[in-house]
Parts: structure tokens; sequence; C-alpha cells
DNA sequence: AATAGCACCAACCGCTCGAAA
DNA sequence: ATTTCGAGCGGTTGGTGCTAT
């Protein structure tokens, strides 16, 4: 029997999303909100199959994204996470608002695991790697810091005994039944444990001075601020509340004050991908700012916008 | 200047799950 | 009970830009 593929993909585009349709798609859910992704496309004048916009919208295109490199408290926080829930990016996405599943995915896949390793620290399991799996690029680099290696030892052993699990332990049971050999990675990460957290921890603890992530409740939605780094206009920071904007048009407005936001925490690698990432970002703003397009984003508030479907 | 290799990110693929018919 | 479908998830791939040689 089988199932129908998601869509007719003969005839279908694939690829990187062009600006225009870009503009299709956001014209069209903001004119009709999250719908059945199957007829998106069709609705919409695109051709793309329905998942390709669902993926599109909730990816890149969703107005309470965040974009630019995770923080340094984000990481951290993914580390913290990533040691209790496994390769589970969306419940890990879930606790970083503005995130997405696959942005922390992709930061975990090329920045963290590779900063862990450079520690000394399994990625997998967050235990100490053996000496003997160690590479010998990390044994070169420990030569020329020997000094935080070992303030990263001395802390490891005060926090082995210190008990810190800021996730209810049963959202990791809840859900694991099945087969899945990441969730089985995921449940001998949880059983073997308190060693792993604890380590997250002594990492968290070297990275901060001091500062411990396992102290610091969860950030609701309604408590993001923007980072204020960004020159002069900073004397006001932009909020997602549903509660402090009435107008999300005068929020896009103020955001696209800031030309180089997306870039705030790119600016030093120049990366291309940060361009990209602003210009595809101000073209966005861009459109909803465009005259023909102004009334009706005049007309969604925040309250609204919010309830397309649970963005967050 | 050319180009090979690397790094990064967006997008795709295939699978599973739950709800509806 | 079975089938179908929408949606979500995690793993992987492909494209682009950067860096080193």
């Amino acid at each position: 029997m089988g199932r129908q593929p998601c869509c007719d993909k003969v005839g279908l585009k694939k690829g990187p999303w062009t600006a225009e349709e870009d503009k299709k798609l956001i014209n069209f859910i903001l004119n009709n909100g999250q719908c059945c992704w199957r007829a998106v496309p069709k609705l919409a004048g695109l051709l793309r199959c329905g998942k390709s916009c669902r993926l599109r919208w909730t990816n890149y295109l969703r107005p309470d994204l965040k974009r630019g490199l995770l923080s340094e408290y984000e990481e951290k926080m993914v580390i913290d996470l990533h040691a209790q829930l496994g390769n589970r990016w969306s419940k890990i996405a879930s606790h970083l608002p503005g995130r997405t599943d696959n942005e922390i995915k992709n930061h975990w896949n090329t920045h963290i695991k590779k900063k862990l390793k450079k520690m000394g620290i399994d990625p997998i399991t967050h235990k100490p790697l053996s000496t003997s799996t160690i590479d010998q690029t990390h044994t070169l680099e420990q030569e020329n810091q020997p000094i935080e290696e070992e303030k990263n030892q001395d802390i490891l052993l005060a926090q082995m005994d210190i008990e810190s699990s800021p996730i209810d332990q049963s959202e990791i049971k809840s859900e694991d039944d099945d087969n899945n050999n990441n969730i089985n990675n995921n449940n001998n990460n949880t059983m073997g444990t308190n060693c792993a957290n604890n380590f997250v921890s002594a990492i968290v603890e070297v990275n901060n001075n001091g500062f411990c992530i396992d102290e610091v409740p969860l950030i609701e939605p309604h408590e993001i601020l923007v980072q204020e780094s960004t020159p002069s206009t900073s004397s006001s920071s932009f909020t997602s509340s549903p509660s402090s904007s009435s107008n999300i048009l005068e929020d896009l407005k103020f955001l696209s004050s800031f030309d180089e936001w997306p870039l705030m925490e790119n600016n030093n690698n120049n990366m291309g991908f940060g361009w990209e990432i602003s210009n595809d970002f101000s073209s966005t703003l861009d459109f909803l700012l465009e005259d023909d397009h102004s009334d009706m984003m005049n007309n969604v508030t925040f309250d609204e916008s919010w309830k397309f479907e649970q963005l967050l």
C-alpha cells in the first residue's frame, strides 16, 4: 500500500528559495494563517511541495525567529540540554525561543562538537574522552593551554557531587518507548549522567567565570529581549512580547533600522552567509514594510500573529 | 590567479506518529 | 481495524563562500 508522497514532485522546484518565493509564502501565510501545508503551494502560487514551504516558514521566515550565531548563553543551554536530552533537537529548540531545531542541530554539528572535542569531552556522552581517543590536534592544543585544562579538571572534580537537573526527567521518559537509535543513546546518556550533567556544569562554570546555567531559570518567550548590541538606537529594546507590542509593523520598522543586526555576532569573520542572511532578511522586512503590504501588517498585532499556529 | 579543501548553513529525504476518515 | 494524510523529527546532502597552498 504505502503512503503517497507529500506532493507530486514532478515539475516542482527544489533548492534555495528566491526572494520572490519568500514573498509569496509570507504574503499567503499573513493573509491566511498556517493551514494545510499541502495546499499552501498551490494557493500561494508556488512550485514547491508543502513540506518545503513549511520548512521554509518554520526555519527561516517566521517573524519570531532570531538570526545570527547562537550567543554564548544559548550555546551553554544547548550543551546542557543535549547532555540530558540527546539529539532531540526540537526539544532542545523548545527551550531556546526564536531558535529552530535545524539551526541548533547545525550549530551543534559545526561548532559545539568541535569545541567539546577540543576540551576533551565526548560530544555524544558528554563524558571526558579517554586520552587515547583525543586526537593529536587536541594534544598539541593542550600543550598550549595547560592552565585552562587544569582549571577544567579541578572544577570538574568539584562539580561531580553536585546534583544538577534543570530538565524534568519525566520529559525524557514520557515520550520515548520507541526503538530509535538516537533515543537509545539519549537514554544511555540520561542513565549515565549524573556525571555527564555535572561535567557540563563544569564546562559552563569554567567558561563563564562562575556563572552556572543550572542556576538560571529557563526563559519564557515573553521574557526575551533582543540583545542591545546595536549602536545609538540601543536605548530602546525590541521585545517579542505580545503584551508589550501592539503592532508588528512598528517592530519590524524598528528592526529594519538595523541593517546589520543579523550580523551582530558575525561581524568579525565576515562570512558570506552573514551577508546572505542579512540580505534575505532585509528583503523580507522590506517586503513587509512595502506600502502594498503595510496595511496587512498594520492589522496584524503580535497577539494575532502569534495565533498563526502557536509560533513559539 | 587558480584551485583544492574546508566550513557553514539551508534544504531535502525518509521515517514515525497521531488524528481523521 | 485499517488506511490515509498532515505534520514533525533527525540525519544527510548540496551549494556557496572562505582559506590555504
